[in-house]
DNA sequence: ACGGGTCCGTTACACTGTAACAGGCGGGGC
DNA sequence: GCCCCGCCTGTTACAGTGTAACGGACCCGT
């Protein structure tokens, strides 16, 4: 049905995918794989939903051990950079990059209201579209943003049992 | 070189052609265009960079006469929601619609991050890629969000010119 | 041991956004 | 006229988002 590999937890993320290529991803680059950043991205990864900073901040905390969230912004801004989460602009969270999009190709996400969940995809016609317009216009992008917000096929399908 | 009718002032906007299609817009569905947005339109139609609704506020504030943010939420959810202006997820700023998009066609936006001119197109190959992506995971949308950061072309040249 | 860099904890602060309640104002029915 | 109702706006309060600045811990190379 899709191309994800392995979703090892109910919520449908690659998690110990995606750790694997955390920890190699920084060999290579000669990046810390600290415990916060590790532990941050497990959060993320061992979650269905976007979450936000102070959500994961929370999910961190042990009595007596608080993390602030200054502190998850940091790790976030390092797992952005370097792939391994995206940030959706139009809620103000963070999901585990679970597409292995080798080239700088953009991606697509379908963020369901109902349920919450979020498919990352990737299109070449948008892509080709998005090259054209931005080559029309005479623009250099620098970072693409593309979020539909909608209903899954899922969600869809239970509304119309119910509804 | 675009399809834009006359902007009016030095920020590139029609202000006088949105207030106008306002103004038509209430009456013929029989809304309000209250003085508060109104106004609230006029400052974002005023200004050539996308505002927070903070800054709007302050705009809209005299001396001993203050408009509380929430306030300015409200003009701005109703606004958005009849079409007047858009709001930039990745920037959390407001930009009037510049676009006479008559169909439900979804806009792209073009926000120069050195300049922070915002310019807002469209794109039938894009329309068709995201309509094809979503037909193929069984997505029904609500909004669409397609927002590209980067450098404008005015503002490569000048860096180019600077060095 | 010393200096420099990175990471992280801490504080403080500014901005973003919503919930809840109260008052004003206009229109319609009685 | 009067009341009721709906909409708009003001006000307060609060939760969430994000950054700046400082300081300590730690590692590493000299």
């Amino acid at each position: 049905m899709d191309q994800h590999a392995h979703p090892d937890d109910a919520c449908g993320h690659d998690r110990a995918g995606l750790l694997a290529r955390a920890e190699r991803l920084c060999r290579e680059r000669g990046l810390l794989f600290t415990p916060l950043r590790q532990r941050t991205l497990e959060v993320i990864a061992g979650e269905a939903r976007p979450l936000g900073a102070y959500d994961i901040a929370e999910r961190l905390s042990l009595p007596g051990r608080r993390v602030a969230a200054v502190s998850v912004y940091r790790a976030l801004d390092f797992l952005t950079e370097n792939g391994l989460v995206h940030r959706l602009a139009s809620r103000n969270a963070f999901v585990p990059c679970d597409h292995s999009h080798s080239g700088g190709e953009s991606a697509v996400f379908l963020i369901c209201r109902a349920c919450g969940a979020v498919d990352e995809t990737t299109s070449a016609e948008i892509e080709r579209g998005l090259d054209r317009t931005l080559a029309q216009a005479g623009f250099r992008p620098a970072s693409r943003i593309v979020e539909i917000e909608g209903e899954c096929g899922a969600c869809q399908e239970r509304e119309g049992a119910e509804g």
